[in-house]
DNA sequence: GCTGAGCGG
């Protein structure tokens, strides 16, 4: 029933040459970062393309998303949407 | 070294 955009962030369409670390600092510069985290493939040993970005407030979230929606990271488009807490 | 939909654990 929430209208609200939450404080955690679905990121996918990541390039595979792309880290937690790298997605931690592309991030850390709109908000304080709670928690970030790539999906990992055990079978491949690489991230699916895409992850969860937590921030401390939902207003930093989406100022975040606003910000790295769209933009090209490691050669790729990076994607940026609130995420769906199944 | 390479590919490319999607909401994890």
């Amino acid at each position: 029933m929430s209208q609200r955009i939450g404080t955690k962030l679905f990121v996918y369409r990541l390039s595979f040459y792309t880290t937690l670390d790298q997605l931690k600092k592309l991030f850390s510069p709109f908000g304080v970062v709670t928690n970030a985290n790539l999906v990992m493939d055990p079978v491949t040993k690489r991230h699916k393309g895409f992850g969860f970005v937590s921030y401390k407030t939902e207003i930093e979230a989406e100022k975040a998303m606003k910000a790295m929606n769209g933009r090209i990271v490691n050669g790729r488009l990076l994607l940026v949407e609130p995420a769906n807490e199944k």
